[in-house]
DNA sequence: TCTGGGGTCCTAGGACCC
DNA sequence: TCTGGGGTCCTAGGACCC
């Protein structure tokens, strides 16, 4: 019917738009791949990470062992569940062999994590047959060169694709011809959207919408009310299924972060200024290897009972210098301890850059400096700052050669207790720019 | 006995400018 | 001197995803 009204005038009017759009997932991807390199670890319910799950194999969700659950928690549930320690390298080189796998069938990929990607199709049909085929010739080629076990959704948007692949798992394939989207779409759970979490699953339920059906069929006002305006609408077009967004092979970062988990401390001034210094290291490493400056500075900080606060900063020009961007970040954190005099501990400090900019653009001279009424601001022009950047890249060059730990700031020797391996940062940090094609 | 680390996007309110 | 509307930018907080 759409077809009939958009265009009258097409020889294909009759025809159907063709589900052309894969999403491609590795199903419990780091728990599948330990279970890859270790035979015994096959068909037992199994957990990567210690203190807190990271992934958990088939076997141990089927106990109802999730990811982000506490080790106990998960033992608790699961007695005979086994911890294995994460080979982090593997599954970075594993990710990026499957990656290489589905750019043999198209260059329109679009990695959205370590684990999973969008790929546009159609113009692959001339050469590997129909988008299903191809989709069961990618199964069954990462199957047999890699060894892992791959989800693919098939359809005519990414985000029906997406909910196919969900919906395929574990180790299936589910193409949705688009003559069948509402049908296949109306019974399924409204958390399958993209986008809609515990809280937003949860207002919709309290109004009795619980399907994608029902909620297609719930009026934008009342949307609205329940989510807000944007996400009213943003859902409306999921559910609807119009969101068209094509595949994007690149996609440059809009941020940059560290945090760290602390346990419960007490925010000393040493507590701070190690920390921070190491987040702004590593932050501050990334950002000027992708030759980037940020002009917004974020902080954020936890207290014991979860809930955080953030402060932020903005220049006119960018900053990359890992000395400055640390003196920033300490004072932000300090005013915003500053603001919650009654909290003793804190659980975690956070680092983010944001607004990036070329570093090229950073000006050498006579610098505005920040707006009024901030923190006593960086002269992110100034000498002294182009002699920190210079310092900057001097460590960088040595790092690159002989590794992190060969040379740094001296308040910024990591203290032994790193409650998370610094392999597994490397690879969570791998979200960016490196992703989006070759 | 209360959760790791790295991201994206949205909202509401205020400052400021035209 | 007061009033109004619209746009842009910034800040703080929150939901969500892998």
């Amino acid at each position: 019917m759409r077809a009939n009204i958009c265009s009258p005038n097409l020889g294909s009017v009759d025809q159907a738009p063709a589900a052309t759009i894969l999403h491609a997932d590795l199903d419990a991807f780091y728990a599948s791949v330990e279970q890859l390199l270790d035979p015994t670890l096959r068909s037992r319910p199994i957990a990567v990470g210690g203190g807190v799950v990271l992934a958990a194999s088939y076997e141990a969700r089927a106990r109802g062992v999730r990811s982000g659950m506490v080790g106990w928690r998960a033992r608790q549930l699961c007695p005979d569940l086994t911890f294995v320690g994460g080979h982090f390298a593997e599954y970075q080189r594993l990710g990026d062999e499957v990656m290489g796998v589905l750019r043999d069938f198209t260059p329109l990929v679009e990695r959205v994590s370590i684990d999973e990607a969008f790929l546009d199709v159609a113009g692959s049909v001339h050469l590997f047959g129909a988008p299903s085929t191809m989709a069961a010739a990618i199964r069954a080629q990462v199957r047999g060169q890699v060894g892992l076990p791959l989800s693919i959704g098939v359809a005519r948007t990414k985000h029906l694709a997406k909910i196919a692949s969900q919906v395929a798992k574990p180790d299936g394939l589910v193409v949705v011809d688009p003559a069948e989207e509402r049908r296949f779409l109306d019974p399924l759970p409204v958390a399958l959207i993209w986008g809609v979490g515990p809280a937003t699953g949860a207002r919709l339920a309290a109004s009795g919408i619980r399907t994608i059906g029902e909620l297609v069929s719930t009026s934008p006002e009342v949307l609205e009310r329940l989510v807000g305006r944007a996400n009213g609408a943003k859902l409306g077009r999921l559910a609807s299924n119009v969101d068209l967004r094509g595949v994007e092979t690149a996609r440059r970062a809009r941020s940059m972060g560290a945090q760290a988990a602390l346990g419960r401390r007490r925010p000393t001034p040493d507590l701070l200024a190690t920390t921070l210094g190491y987040l702004v290291d590593r932050v501050a490493g990334r950002l000027r290897a992708a030759g980037k400056a940020a002009r917004t500075l974020t902080v954020r900080v936890r207290f014991r009972d979860l809930r955080a606060v953030t402060r932020s900063a903005t220049w006119m020009e960018g900053i990359c210098a890992t000395v400055t961007l640390t003196e920033q970040a300490l004072a932000l954190v300090q005013a915003a301890l500053a603001d919650h005099p009654g909290e003793a501990e804190i659980t975690l400090l956070a680092v983010s850059l944001s607004q990036l900019v070329d570093e090229g653009l950073v000006q050498l001279e006579l610098p505005l400096g920040p707006p009024g009424g901030r923190p006593a601001g960086p002269r992110p022009g100034s000498p002294a700052e182009a002699a920190r950047r210079a310092t900057d890249r001097s460590l960088d060059v040595v790092r690159a050669r002989f590794g992190r730990a060969a040379a740094g700031y001296a308040s910024v020797a990591l203290s032994g207790d790193a409650r998370v391996p610094e392999a597994f940062r490397e690879l969570a940090e791998r979200g960016g720019e490196e992703y989006g094609g070759p």
